[in-house]
DNA sequence: GCAAATATAATAGTATTACTATCATCTTTG
DNA sequence: CAAAGATGATAGTAATACTATTATATTTGC
């Protein structure tokens, strides 16, 4: 039982109408996102898309311009809900420490049913940023893609955390980089262990993601 | 001067017919690694590279399957490439942490000129295989790919440098998570260096990814 | 309560992509 | 020098990623 709901708001560069907006738009979000999910990104369509919540494929194109865009609004979307459960997460702690050992947690761990919109599956979203997610800027216009800020809110994160770095080791050069090679490496870590296990050391049952990572952050950065 | 040529074994699977043993077949790979770095891999097409090497499309589809399979096929080689760096550059050295961290400087620096094949510019690969090379196992068929041994030679470079981590420290829990996440994040930090800047700390002129990455290992994996 | 604005549906169409098929010709090689 | 194999020429297909046009709902502002 919930009593409050929070609203993520997505850069307007990302679609042509906001799919917030409607039920036609949440329904084309929520659907894609177990499309997605299923056919995957390649193999997915608007058409097919379309045929599953019975509209034509051009209405879906009033919200989006093209499939990557959608995904791109997709990503977005899924990283403004990590900024808010890093906020959420940092609340009445009081160390550096602790906020970034926490913070690791949230960015590591695979999402726990939440408080997140209902037309949203945030779980198979964060299996489509896992496996889809470096798509988003994995093309020709990255450049233009990062100056209209479909990356903003990624860069945020990865500040956030470096602040918390540099707090604890002032002198640490690196702090960008150590995040976003951890951010990145767990995602990756987590789509390796499903398909291609013997390039981690996830075993049977057990996660150990987020340990390794806190533990790699931490070690790193001692002086 | 070079009296000698290497010569690189491609998995069969990943090609119809050995693109290697003809004058057209290196064409396609040598003017592909040129069209893919130029265009990025979502705007090549096999009409494209056919009228490039002004051989229709079918003839190209007689060395593969697909653009996709197309990109396995460049992706295999170039890890075999680096492997064979590997091997080269270890030799003569003594201690475990040298060889380590030689690897890690093969594995994480761009390519310099060397003794590659003359079709194919191993400075473009080396852009193409950070920029594209997830797209080989991010899709549908991973499983079946990875089953194929498509990823085999980059999972055998892991499993090297795992073992050195483990010589170093058999205690260490998490080796090949290290290794994998050090081979992806150098790819992807110098990717980022390049076009979202604000992810990395790669300053202006100076080369920080090896000594990064190196640090880390070395302070990950210490008791 | 009704006109105007806006969103959606229905229908149709286009250029391009990712292939496949067929057959003729050219080049090896045993 | 014949047979096998590789390449070229030509053609074709289903699907993709869109766009355009017009009709019909639905919302909203006065």
């Amino acid at each position: 039982m919930k009593n409050f709901q929070i609203h993520i708001v997505v850069n307007s560069d990302t679609y042509l109408r906001d799919p917030n907006m409607s039920e036609l738009g949440r329904k084309i979000v929520s659907e894609s996102i177990e499309m997605i999910d299923e056919l995957g990104f390649e193999l997915f369509t608007f058409r097919k898309l379309g045929k599953k919540i019975e509209s034509p494929e051009c209405s879906i194109y009033r919200y989006f311009e093209s499939k990557h865009m959608l995904l791109v609004y997709l990503t977005y979307w899924y990283w403004s809900w990590v900024e808010y459960k890093l906020v959420f997460a940092a609340t009445n702690l009081n160390s550096t420490e602790e906020k970034l050992t926490k913070a690791i947690k949230v960015l590591t761990e695979p999402p726990k049913k939440d408080n997140s919109p209902p037309h949203i599956n945030e779980f198979l979203l964060h299996r489509i940023v896992m496996k889809e997610g470096a798509k988003t800027y994995h093309v020709k216009g990255v450049k233009e893609g990062n100056q209209k800020g479909y990356f903003e809110v990624y860069k945020r994160i990865v500040q956030r955390l470096s602040d918390f770095v540099l707090d604890i080791n002032p002198k640490f050069e690196f702090p960008h980089m150590l995040i976003s090679t951890i951010i990145e490496g767990a995602h990756q870590q987590r789509y390796f262990a499903e398909h291609i296990p013997s390039l981690t050391d996830v075993g049977e049952g057990k996660d150990n993601i987020t340990t390794f990572y806190t533990n790699l952050v931490f070690k790193v950065i001692e002086e």
